[in-house]
DNA sequence: GTCTATACGCTGATAGAC
DNA sequence: GTCTATCAGCGTATAGAC
C-alpha cells in the first residue's frame, strides 16, 4: 500500500501526508470528532493546501476510501490469480486479513471499524465495492465447484468471513491480546469445519498441536 | 423493550419520547449529524426539557446505550435460564437476533451498526458489557461440556457469532432482501457444521429442502 | 502552488419567564 | 417542570497575499 511505506521520510509528497494524517486522525478519534485544522497540523501543512487538494474534509475521506479499497481489490485479485481453489483463495485472504491488522491497523480499522456512511454518503457501501463483491463471487463459485454447500450465497460469505471480521473487531478494540495470525489454523478450522466436537474426530490432533 | 411499545400513543412519558426520537435519528443520519434541535423538534418537546432531563445530546446518548445494552442483558438471561445446553444457548440467541432485526430494527442497528466510541468514550466497549460476556460464557462453557471443540474461546465465540452479526449488518443494508428468520435453518447449519461439502453427507438433505 | 487571516453558519448549551 | 430567546465557541470554507 504505496502511500503508507514511508521508505522516503521527507520528501513525502503533499498528498499523500494529507492522507496518511487524515486516516490517523480518524482512525484515532472518529471523522466527526477530527477538524481540518488538526489535520492540517499533523500533516505539517497549511489549510490551503488541503483545499486546493481535496477540497474540503470530506474530499479527503472520499479520496482515502476509494484509495484503500482500490488497494484492497488489488489484493483480492492477487488472490484470485495466485490460489486456484475457492477455498483456498478464502483461506488465503483470511490469511491476509489477519496479518494486515498487525501491520497496517489504520487501514483495517479503516475500512472494518467505521460507519462510512456516515461521512461518504455519496459513495458505495462498502459491502458494494468491487473487492467485497469479488469476494462473494468467490463464495458463489465455491459452491458451484461443489467445495461449498449449496446454500444461500450471502448466508455462506457470512459464515465464511464473518469469524474473520468479528476477530479483526475484536483486536482493533484492544479485547484480543495476541496478534491475529497467532490464531489462523484455528480460525480457519473452525470457520469451515464447524466448532461441534462431533466432526473433528480427524481434527483433534490439530487442535491439540495447537493449544 | 418497554420504551418502544408505543401501546399508549399520546400520553407517552417525556423521556421516552425524546429517547425514541434521538435513537431514530441516531440510526437514520449517525449520532453527529443530528443536532439536538432535530431530537426536540422530532420529540415535540423543547430544549429546556432536554437538558432537565439528560443534561445534553451526550447525556441521552449515554441513557441509550444503558438502556438498550440493559435490555438486551435480560434478554440473554432469559435464554439462559429457558435453555439448558450451550449450544441451544447459542442457536437460540441466534434465532432472536434474527427476528429482532426485523422487529426492532433501530436497536439492532443501534447495536451493531454505530461505532459507540466516537459519542459514548467513558462507556465500556459494547463487547465488554453485560450481554457479550454472557455469551462468551456460554461458549466456554459449551467447551467445558465438550458440546464445543476446545479451541481458544475468542476464535469460537467470532465463528459462532461472527456470521449472525455480518448477516445482520448485511441486512442493515439493506443488501439482503428477506427477513433474516428465513435464514435461520441454513445459518445455524454453516455455522455449526461448517461450509464444506465433505462434513455434510447427512446434512444435504436438509440443505436440498430449504432451496 | 502554498500560506495567513478572516467570515459565516451551525450547534451545543444557558438564563430566565411562565 | 416546561418553554423561548439568546449566547458563545467551533469548524468549515474562502479570499487574497506571497
Amino acid at each position: 500500500m504505496p502511500y503508507l511505506k514511508r521508505e522516503a521520510p521527507s520528501p513525502e509528497p503533499i498528498d499523500c501526508r494529507i492522507l496518511t494524517a487524515a486516516l490517523d486522525l480518524f482512525v484515532n478519534a472518529g471523522y466527526h470528532n477530527v477538524s481540518v485544522h488538526e489535520i492540517q497540523k499533523q500533516a505539517d501543512v497549511s489549510i490551503g493546501s488541503i483545499y486546493k487538494h481535496f477540497g474540503g474534509k470530506d474530499g479527503i475521506a472520499k479520496a482515502l476510501y476509494k484509495h484503500i479499497l482500490n488497494e484492497m481489490d488489488e489484493l483480492v485479485d492477487d488472490v484470485i490469480q495466485e490460489h486456484q481453489s475457492p477455498t483456498k483463495q478464502c483461506k488465503e485472504i483470511i490469511r491476509l486479513l489477519c496479518g494486515y491488522t498487525e501491520t497496517h491497523y489504520n487501514i483495517m480499522a479503516f475500512v472494518f471499524h467505521a460507519k462510512h456512511t456516515e461521512f461518504v454518503p455519496d459513495e458505495p457501501l462498502i459491502c458494494n465495492t468491487l473487492p467485497f463483491i469479488k469476494i462473494r463471487d468467490i463464495v458463489k463459485n465455491g459452491m458451484k465447484s461443489g467445495e461449498f454447500r449449496k446454500i444461500d450465497s450471502w448466508v455462506a460469505a457470512s459464515t465464511i468471513f464473518g469469524g474473520v471480521i468479528r476477530i479483526i473487531q475484536l483486536r482493533l478494540d484492544n479485547m484480543i491480546k495476541e496478534p491475529l495470525p497467532t490464531y489462523y489454523e484455528t480460525l480457519i478450522d473452525a470457520t469451515f469445519n464447524g466448532v461441534l466436537t462431533k466432526n473433528t474426530a480427524a481434527a483433534d490432533d490439530k487442535i491439540s498441536a495447537v493449544l
